[in-house]
DNA sequence: GCCGTTTTCGGCCCGACTGTTTTCAGTCG
């Protein structure tokens, strides 16, 4: 199989920006649309490109015609489009620059362009500093001081969406504030925070109350309020000492909670579909609620009514994404039983002092306990992982006395014997299998040597998995979320050969990891492969981490019964053997 | 550029906000 010049992401970019380039052409709109679209589409993907190009299938894909099929093969094949590489001739780099500070879009930027020759930031701080901008028509001295604003932020927050990880738990406690607040009814996260995306831009808060001025004052005067954006009559912007990050705050009366709630959790491509459902049925959706066509508003109690009044399953926010969730919903094939947080019965994947952990085996399984959880994977590092304190083979027998007598320290849980052995270059694992043997659960990770191509690092998942010891892939992909790359790896290739020798995918929830990653998670699924939620836990404030991997398994459309550490020690410890026994 | 029990043309989601205007264009979510 010859390796694609581009993958999915890579030529999902070159749509988006073919539709910043159209924009700037002043092309019709909705030509735009249909590239961002396209691009959306094409990052929701759970197959193979490659293999749809390569077998002519692309306009089988919702959004892709004839037109876009052709620009896509091409980008694939080649690595490049001619029809891209025109537009991009046609303006100054630096003018995609300047499309993404805010409050400017292509009709400014052009403006820009062609009356002041202003093609970069550079050049358009240059030009607002010296009063230029202002003389334009349909600029003033306020676009020109919010235009040096968003260039000074821009420069600061360059591509930093914070890790959802990060934020939740500012989130959590100003919602706690906001829930205190007499009068308020209903509190909620919206947008990325709601959907549980990886990362996060700005958090949206909604609350309901009959007054909205109590609930704002709460948020203005919230600890770690840096600066107080702004301050309206239902609306509070805010930004935190913390991560610098902005929260912004509707305050709304009870019955229109639900239908802003919806609307302000997206997402945007979930929206465009659904209210074209709408409107092929007469209704008319908007943040403002669900109107007839002769203009009578819906009672919309829950978001719930809103799909049942489009004759549709419920879509959790966490679906809410436009990658097949509204053709499922539609022809009922949604999962009624996708993981929940209360499924979970054990933590998979933690270290202790043992290895490079902060906290005892005891100290460890008082935390997850106390958490509500059964049972705890003891997976240290192996010798191979020298920098984070690998156990010798030796040293395992003497873990395992320390392992048995907390166990009988602690009623009612139980540390389960297992180790996070490190997968070699060659794809042997890092302890002999007489050894391994011996262990109730075996998680074989990478750790070292990531620099090897696509089809050798492949080729090394591949042998380790033909080790019959070896129960779990921990994080399959190695990448950290703004500080490493995943490896090259042909995914497709791990999952099938996982499927057909009962290897079980690890859902990892470390905030930065989150590895298998959501749609990694649906392919696991559609192959039947088994997946862990784990929360690779150093100390024990990492166990929480756990909600991020239940998040990312059901952005994958993972169900309970998909998921093995939803059963008790004893039948997951039996269900990992039976995997592999297949 | 896509799409079609309104199918090969003429549609394509909707409304608020801002700053600029003097009735509206552009941007955003």
């Amino acid at each position: 199989m010859n390796p694609s010049p581009l993958d999915k992401n890579a030529v999902a970019k070159v749509l988006r920006e073919i539709s910043l380039l159209l924009q700037l052409k002043g092309e019709n709109a909705f030509k735009v649309r249909a590239y961002d679209t396209a691009a959306d589409r094409l990052l929701g993907l759970t197959q193979d490109l490659g293999a749809l190009v390569r077998e002519g299938r692309l306009q089988e894909l919702p959004g892709i015609g004839q037109g876009l099929a052709e620009k896509i093969s091409e980008l694939v094949t080649t690595g490049k489009l001619g029809f891209h590489e025109e537009l991009k001739a046609a303006f100054p780099a630096g003018l995609l620059e300047i499309l993404q500070l805010p409050d400017m879009g292509p009709k400014k930027a052009m403006a820009l362009w062609k009356e002041l020759k202003v093609g970069s930031v550079a050049e358009l701080e240059q030009a607002c500093r010296e009063g230029r901008v202002r003389e334009l028509k349909g600029f003033g001295a306020k676009s020109e001081a919010k235009i040096l604003e968003g260039i000074a932020l821009h420069g600061r927050a360059q591509g930093k969406r914070k890790l959802l990880g990060d934020v939740l738990p500012t989130v959590e406690s100003l919602l706690a504030r906001l829930q205190a607040v007499p009068g308020v009814v209903r509190v909620s996260p919206a947008g990325s925070v709601r959907r549980r995306a990886e990362t996060v831009g700005d958090v949206d808060l909604l609350a309901s109350a009959p007054e909205a001025g109590p609930a704002l004052d709460a948020l203005a005067n919230a600890p770690g309020v840096a600066v107080l954006i702004g301050k309206g009559e239902s609306k509070c912007s805010v930004r935190m000492v913390e991560a610098d990050l902005q929260v912004d705050l509707r305050v709304l009366p009870d019955e229109d909670f639900a239908t802003a709630l919806h609307h302000f959790t997206g997402s945007k491509a979930h929206h465009v579909r659904l209210r074209g459902l709408g409107q092929d049925k007469g209704f008319k959706i908007s943040e403002w609620g669900v109107h007839r066509a002769d203009g009578t508003k819906v009672l919309i109690r829950d978001e719930a009514d809103i799909y049942r009044l489009l004759g549709m399953q419920y879509v959790p926010p966490e679906l809410r994404e436009d990658s097949g969730e509204i053709e499922a919903a539609l022809e009922g094939r949604l999962p009624e039983d996708l993981l929940e947080l209360e499924d979970v019965r054990g933590v998979v994947h933690s270290h202790s002092t043992w290895s490079d952990g902060k906290h005892s085996l005891e100290q460890m399984a008082r935390a997850a306990k106390e958490l509500g959880l059964q049972y705890l994977t003891v997976t240290e590092h192996s010798q191979a992982a020298v920098y984070a304190g690998g156990l010798k083979e030796d040293d395992l027998k003497r873990q395992w006395e320390e392992i048995d007598r907390v166990n009988e320290a602690i009623p009612g849980f139980r540390l389960l014997k297992g180790i996070e052995v490190d997968i070699l270059e060659s794809g042997a694992l890092d302890y002999r299998d007489s050894v391994l043997e011996q262990l109730e659960v075996v998680i074989g990770s990478i750790h070292v040597r990531h620099n090897l191509n696509e089809e050798q690092m492949t080729q090394r998942l591949l042998n380790a998995m033909d080790n019959p010891c070896l129960n779990i892939i921990g994080h399959p992909t190695g990448r950290l979320i703004h500080e490493r790359d995943p490896y090259p790896l042909r995914m497709e290739a791990v999952l099938d050969r996982a499927a057909e020798r009962g290897v079980v995918m690890e859902v990892n929830g470390k905030p930065a990891r989150l590895d298998l990653k959501a749609e990694h998670v649906r392919m696991a699924v559609q192959r039947g492969v088994k997946l862990v939620v784990s929360a690779d836990a150093h100390k024990v404030e990492d166990l929480p981490h756990l909600i991020f991997a239940v998040a990312t398994a059901r952005k994958g459309w993972a169900r309970k019964g998909e998921v093995l550490n939803t059963l008790p020690a004893d039948k997951f410890i039996r269900a990992l053997k039976a995997q592999r026994a297949r």
